[in-house]
DNA sequence: ATCCCGAGGG
DNA sequence: CCCTCTGGAT
């Protein structure tokens, strides 16, 4: 199923728009429960008010929310990147630390934040177990694990390290074209004939009459 | 109604 | 383990 999603996404990419570690640092946490989509639009003017980790943690936090409210829970993630960037000022010098160890003690940042960093800024290999990661690994029986910390880990177990960051891409971007958490595509799936999951509840009926007419090795 | 590249707190 | 934070798209 690797060779196939590797196949199918070879540019799998985060679509977080960023121009230092610490950009994406913080796009990366008002990302959540939020499209990057959503994301994108918001950081332009955030960025350009504030760029640095000095700039956010003296901003006016009610500036700070305005800016933010677009993205969902404006209040917590004010509090998170301001946070954090007077942490980094405080601790560690106003840069972001390329260690998950660091990371995780920044207010707001998890596994997950800290491992897209590491992945896409320092080029260290970091499994993102995000809602669409979990999803799909349990629909492919790699694990069934339903705690993050213990998916990441049953999952490293599974590949070398130099592709963690990718398979991370590649699951995320499958998961938000194809393998819905509801009506899955299954239809359009190229993992159909390997999936355990496959035909399992409701499909996307746009892609369901691929399912009648599986093609020309059924 | 349900979902979106979560994290902190109880 | 649960709950809460929160707005926008579908």
């Amino acid at each position: 199923m690797n060779r196939i999603l590797t196949e199918t996404y070879p540019d799998a990419h985060c679509e977080l728009n960023f121009g230092t570690p610490f950009q994406l640092l913080v796009a990366t946490v008002l990302s959540a429960q939020t499209t990057d989509k959503r994301v994108n639009l918001t950081t332009p003017a955030l960025f350009a008010k504030y760029p640095t980790p000095e700039d956010l943690a003296a901003a006016d936090p009610e500036d700070v929310e305005a800016l933010l409210k677009p993205t969902g829970f404006f209040r917590a993630k004010t509090k998170s990147v301001m946070g954090l960037s007077a942490a980094l000022v405080e601790r560690f010098g106003g840069e972001v630390p390329g260690r998950l160890n660091d990371l995780v003690t920044l207010p707001g940042v998890g596994r997950k934040t800290a491992n897209v960093v590491l992945g896409n800024a320092f080029d260290v290999p970091g499994i993102t177990v995000d809602t669409h990661f979990g999803r799909l690994v349990r629909r492919f029986a790699w694990t069934d694990e339903t705690d993050p910390d213990k998916v990441e880990r049953a999952i490293g177990e599974l590949f070398p390290r130099k592709d963690w960051t990718m398979l991370s891409h590649r699951l995320i971007w499958h998961g938000r074209r194809i393998c819905h958490a509801r009506r899955p595509a299954c239809g359009a799936c190229p993992l159909a004939a390997l999936c355990p999951a496959f035909g399992e509840g409701p499909t996307d009926p746009e892609t369901a009459e691929a399912l009648v007419k599986p093609g020309p090795f059924s």
